[in-house]
RNA sequence: GCCCGCGUGGUGGAACGGUAGACACAGGGGACUUAAAAUCCCCAGGCCGAAGGGCCGUGACGGUUCGAAUCCGUCCGCGGGCACCA
């Protein structure tokens, strides 16, 4: 007998299946709630898929275990751009391409043996689903949540159409090469800048986040505080008397040598109207995209006004007002003071426009210097001011800045504010393949919201892609529609939403996924909150600052309880999935890449050549350094997929799949198979191996549960390993080798749960081990009695001794100074200092 | 450009501030075999030494500590995010 794992996964998934193990019920059991982010339906799965489900399935199925009511649902994070893409690449319709692709990732996930309950699956893109979100817009609309206003997009001014940011490429269309623009549009915003203080705060709460996460969402909310004031103008068209500012450096305007704004600013806006000269420089600045990265690396530029702004401490002294094409609209009054000596672009720039550097402090105990580039200390350091009016000489940058604030209040310059960098949530999209937006424009009404009782309002099937732009745009039947108010014709909404909508709730519709509202409040209160998120880096700011956002949403309209507007109790970030790139080059010198099937001991199989192998990378189509789930699982087993992809390396760390590695993966669950086959057989008379074991087994499972509940899967097979040594050359007898193996079987399922149940099915377990309780060990066999103490003699190894576990510190000592080497090294002479760290470690000081 | 991580043998990694390299891969040696595969056993950070053992060693350089891979600072390299990729 073999271990086959092709025959008799598929008979363990059915038997499950059958029992309906995984349906989740809501009962008197405590409940678990375990969520992996759902996939995009690009129509493979990927190493990087079975990893991340891999991780959570270990999760459900211990919680199961454990006597948790678990849920672990999947679904389909189904619209987006690529289902248009490949519309128009390759023809055929959105709709038809992504259900086709859920269809075969379906297939493709099922054999990896994942305990989900697929009875709860549903795609974003489903009618149910997507009408249920514009019933959750119109409540939102109804509660202010939601809102219109004029917002930058990226516009490809030959195909005349919006364009995402990764469609910008080097500040050109992907598909024209046109020079994109900046241009202007009314979208809807989500309010979720109403909420920054409190996104930000309530961040202290989320103690079972990754520490990065929060950090990362703490200086994307970019909380400031600051001076706003206003700088009376000199020169500028009528309606401009004042300039408003923010800085957050106030203790620094003794130093300002300019002022600058944003292009978007109304000032610009309106020197642009009448001088030509604005209006080719702000024209200028428009081009290329709306990304911040294209903008900040942009070469800083300005354009000198002629307008001025008189120093708020003194009327004679004047500063140049500058537009300039790094200022952003969008990010406090849109206009700044330029302090050179302490901002690194605003030296730049002066430096760039002969403007003045005068320095406003210098470190403590230095003296006045010219600047070679800005001096720009931490704020909490301590430094003197040269240029200051507010505080002491020498202070802290911190103190210096309230300082300054105060002196600024008190003189009726400006006044302190609390600034965010978090901006509102653009939802609108100009795009087919995504959940319109339910309102419709009146020429009467304004904008009205459709009824709900025509939700959903469904995107049309007869659509073309063979134009650029969105179809919706040009389809007359469903855009004009009569006006739900007055009934006049009138305009259908053509945006479509942002797909982080559609990902901002799927994880309360999980709770009730055919609800015939949004939620079922008795479901939801059940269910939520989700205790074990896991998912990608990538998704460390944005998805999951809207998800948070959204439950906050869905708690004011009545959506969610008040428990959870933090909906994600505990969150893992997984590594990627890497393998090396394997590359030669063509006749003209180009790569030419290779998949890892087509390359034995480092040549290409089929030419012989000897490619280059590159180290390892994130898994990439066009690098082909892929390996296919279901090849794998073909050729060994869903087991073997999991063990190796939990096992190399740490859950949060990236992992570099190997041949190899899978390769010895599937050996060690056969050698377990063949042992417990053995030992299954086996008639071995007890023997005083047994208690050995026994303690051995103890420990297996305390240390395999430790490194589950610490999601550290590596480690828990890495005890596996041991476990499984240990076990195989054991000379206990049958009993007690029985029953160790029934406990590596339990301990075994979460990671491979096939491979699990074929072992408890040979030892004549009862039941299926996926409905086992998880097994405890004793903590009498846990107890050691003595402990070796490793002892270092200035702090490196020399020695060790072996004491009884609890034996006095001073008893320790004594023992120490009678070791041979300790006796040596001293020479006869008292050491130093004595360090003994009970039950840890000695170390004698010389 | 800005924000956040990461860096340990040939490789993936392990190590409450306490014996650096558990466990595994690749490699080397051996057993079994007519032979190979499979399986089993042993070796293995580098340098020196016959050996006992010694010295060096966690990206680089400093610092804190009885003791640093771990904490702090500076630098280098790699990765993630930057609001219309999902």
């Amino acid at each position: 007998m073999t271990y086959t794992p092709a025959a008799t996964e598929r008979r363990w998934q059915d038997a499950w299946e059958r029992a309906r193990v995984f349906a989740a019920v809501r009962d008197d059991r405590p409940k678990y709630y375990v969520l992996e982010m759902f996939p995009y339906p690009s129509g493979r799965i990927h190493m990087g898929h079975v990893r991340n489900y891999t991780m959570g399935d270990v999760i459900a199925r211990y919680k199961s275990a454990c006597g948790f009511s678990v849920l672990h649902p999947m679904g389909w994070d189904a619209f987006g751009m690529p289902a248009e893409n490949a519309a128009m690449e390759r023809g055929g319709h959105p709709k038809d391409w992504t259900y086709g692709n859920i269809a075969d990732m379906r297939a493709q996930m099922k054999p990896l043996g994942l305990s989900i309950d697929w009875s709860r699956e549903f795609a974003t893109c489903d009618p149910e689903y997507y009408g249920q979100q514009q019933a959750m817009f119109l409540d939102m609309l109804a509660a202010g949540l939601v809102y219109r206003k004029a917002a930058v997009v990226n516009w490809d001014p030959v195909d005349m159409t919006v364009l995402a940011n990764e469609q910008v490429i080097d500040g050109r269309g992907w598909r024209s090469g046109a020079v994109v623009e900046r241009r202007e549009l009314t979208q809807w915003f989500f309010r979720i800048s109403d909420y920054s203080a409190e996104l930000l705060a309530a961040l202290d709460g989320l103690r079972h986040w990754p520490e990065k996460v929060r950090i990362m969402q703490a200086n994307w909310i970019g909380k400031s505080r600051g001076l706003q004031f206003a700088f009376e103008t000199v020169g500028a068209p009528g309606g401009f008397d004042r300039l408003e500012v923010y800085t957050t450096r106030p203790d620094t305007l003794l130093g300002a040598s300019f002022a600058a704004i944003s292009p978007d600013h109304p000032l610009a806006k309106a020197l642009e109207a009448q001088d030509p000269a604005v209006a080719a420089f702000v024209a200028e600045c428009r081009r290329g995209g709306t990304s911040a990265e294209a903008i900040e690396t942009a070469e800083k530029k300005g354009y000198d006004t002629g307008i001025s702004v008189r120093h708020p401490f003194d009327a004679a002294w004047q500063l140049p007002v500058y537009i300039a094409n790094f200022i952003l609209m969008d990010y406090g009054t849109g206009a700044i003071f330029g302090c050179p000596a302490h901002d690194q672009r605003d030296f730049d720039f002066a430096i760039k426009y002969g403007l003045p550097i005068p320095p406003v402090f210098v470190p403590e105990g230095a003296d006045e210097a010219p600047l070679s580039e800005a001096y720009v200390p931490m704020k909490s350091e301590r430094v003197r001011y040269l240029r200051g009016f507010a505080g002491e000489t020498v202070q802290t940058g911190d103190a210096a800045v309230t300082a300054a604030i105060a002196f600024c209040e008190d003189k009726g310059v400006g006044r302190g504010v609390t600034n965010y960098r978090l901006r509102d949530w653009g939802l609108s999209r100009q795009r087919y393949w995504g959940c319109p937006i339910p309102v419709v424009h009146c020429a009467d009404c304004g904008v009205v919201p459709e009824r709900k009782e025509n939700l959903p309002v469904r995107l049309p099937d007869d659509v073309t892609f063979d134009k650029p732009g969105n179809p919706l745009d040009r389809h007359p039947t469903w855009r004009d529609v009569a006006c739900p108010a007055c009934g006049r014709p009138a305009r259908r909404e053509t945006d479509t939403m942002d797909t982080f909508v559609d990902s901002s709730w799927y994880y309360a519709r999980f709770t009730a996924p055919h609800a015939a509202t949004p939620t079922n409040a008795d479901d939801a209160a059940y269910w939520m909150n989700v205790d074990q998120y896991i998912g990608g880096i990538e998704h460390a700011i944005l998805h999951l600052l809207y998800s948070r956002f959204f439950a906050r949403a869905m708690h004011k309209t009545g959506h969610l309880p008040a428990k959870a507007i933090e909906p994600f109790n505990a969150l893992f970030t997984q590594g990627m999935v890497t393998h090396e790139i394997y590359m030669t080059r063509d006749g003209a010198g180009r790569a030419v890449y290779h998949l890892p099937e087509e390359i034995e001991a480092g040549r290409v199989k089929a030419t012989g050549e000897a490619a280059e192998i590159i180290p390892s990378a994130k898994m990439s189509k066009s690098k082909k350094n892929v390996v296919d789930p279901v090849n794998i699982i073909q050729s060994f087993g869903a087991d073997t997929a999991r063990w190796f992809i939990l096992s190399d390396s740490p859950p949060e760390r990236d992992v570099e799949w190997t041949a190899s590695g899978a390769e010895a993966a599937f050996r060690f669950l056969s050698r377990v198979w063949r042992l417990a086959d053995e030992i299954a057989a086996s008639t071995a008379p007890a023997t005083d191996e047994d208690a050995v074991l026994d303690r051995a087994t103890a420990k297996a499972i305390a240390e395999v549960t430790a490194g589950i509940e610490g999601f550290a899967f590596n480690k828990a097979i890495a005890k596996l390993y041991e476990f499984a040594n240990m076990l195989g050359r054991s000379g206990a007898g049958a009993v007690a080798r029985r029953r160790s193996m029934a406990i590596m079987a339990q301990l075994l399922s979460p990671m491979v749960p096939h491979l699990a149940e074929d072992i408890w099915a040979m030892l004549g377990g009862a039941g299926i081990v996926a409905q086992a309780a998880w097994p405890k060990a004793d903590p009498a066999l846990l107890v050691e009695d003595t402990v070796t103490l490793p002892i270092q003699i200035n702090g490196k190894r020399r020695a060790e001794i072996t004491v009884p576990k609890d034996l006095a510190v001073s008893e320790v000592e004594m023992r120490v100074l009678a070791d041979d080497a300790v006796a040596k090294a001293l020479g006869g002479a008292a050491p130093k200092k004595l360090v003994v760290v009970p039950g840890r470690i000695v170390n004698v000081v010389i």
